[in-house]
DNA sequence: ACCTGAACACCGTTCAAGT
DNA sequence: ACCTGAACACCGTTCAAGT
């Protein structure tokens, strides 16, 4: 016979740990595309309070969870050979991740002070790209705000378009298109023609092309 | 004796009109900083589901109340010397006029074919300059859609800074800046590094510069 | 027919009561 | 001392009941 379980497994549920919960509500939030504190307690098989003997409250494990979330980002080498293809492909890692995130994006927006390792090593290797493009303290760092709240802005945005229940971005960029058609020609032209082209104006070419603008910029004050 | 009153004015209150609501709507959301349906009813001195005669639910409000939200943005006129300089100033603008309504840019970030008549003015005014820039129409509609997004992403970002109820946007630097200069100068130099500079890193700063790198990529498209 | 407000299904967090 | 859950102060919206 097996020794009796220890006091940890006597229990129907494991204890609950800081690093538990990060998971389970990082699960939660990409399962629902939402996340409250008593959805979690409930996923948790606990009280909702039970989360408040770990987080001081909603704001601590939210960053908590940040930190979590961009802990499968790879940065690439710091000597590899392109700083602007380094920086063009962590603009776009950075977007996925924060999209398989859902609410994570949120965070990075609102601007606390995000401290945790992982979110750090993010910054340091951006930061880094921006150096080797040649840039000056001043510029690296506002080209750095400009890319993160860019790219923060933009996952916040999309976000409930994929979450759509319906067809998600397809039937976005249709019902964006049936509304500009549907604009007046003769008083607005313009916003007229923008409807031909509304169904190539999918969400990764916008995101691709918007910082393609930033990019290129920066780089060429770098050069100067 | 004066005449009795009118039917409009026995009443305690005037009756509620859709452009009344939406007025109030945006003044309720001006001094709180935020905008409930139930903070609304109580204001207008009526039952909260009073609104919900004039308004299909809150999307349908929010939507009208953007539109009103916009009715003060003057774009320049079309046949203003220099595009670029019109770019510029319409952005500022339309920053400054989404401040002014506190959650107005999370309508325009969401993406909902947004088609009042404003709304349409400002879109038109926009891309008009883009073409008068010399984009084609393929650059023209994505170079509005990364004004667009980065702008109402910054203002979302933004607004929980100005609404601190400590010092605004001077607490919220000062704060970024001792996190940054706790962290281990060894393990992130570049980070470490940006905390000095952290202080000339004001909001209106790092808009502007963002804009700048935005229109100075477009301007150099158009040239091409 | 029109309007009202009770009720439903939520939310984050406090705090008193229990073990 | 630790944990629980009732309670507080909200939210948007449905729907039955009243005039």
């Amino acid at each position: 016979m097996p020794a009796a379980p220890s006091t940890a497994r006597r229990r129907s549920r494991p204890p609950l740990t800081p690093a538990g919960i990060v998971q389970v509500a990082l699960d939660l939030a990409a399962e629902r595309g939402d996340f409250s504190m008593r959805a979690l307690g409930q996923k948790l098989g606990a009280d909702p309070m039970a989360v408040y003997r770990h987080f001081a409250d909603k704001n601590a494990l939210l960053d908590a969870m940040l930190d979590a979330a961009l802990a499968d980002f790879q940065p690439p080498g710091p000597d590899a050979a392109d700083p602007l293809a380094g920086l063009r492909r962590m603009s776009h890692d950075f977007r996925a991740a924060l999209l398989r995130h859902p609410g994570m994006a949120e965070r990075v927006a609102m601007n606390r002070p995000a401290t945790g390792p992982h979110t750090l090593e993010l910054a340091e290797a951006t930061l880094g790209k921006l150096f080797r493009l040649g840039l000056g303290a001043s510029d690296a760092i506002s080209g750095f705000e400009a890319l993160v709240q860019f790219i923060s802005g933009f996952v916040r945005a999309e976000e409930p378009v994929h979450a759509r229940d319906d067809g998600g971005e397809s039937a976005w960029l249709a019902e964006m298109q049936a509304a500009y058609s549907a604009v007046p020609a003769d008083r607005f032209p313009h916003v007229a023609r923008m409807a031909a082209q509304m169904p190539e104006q999918t969400l990764d070419r916008q995101f691709e092309y918007a910082i393609d603008l930033l990019l290129e910029s920066l780089a060429r004050r770098a050069r100067k």
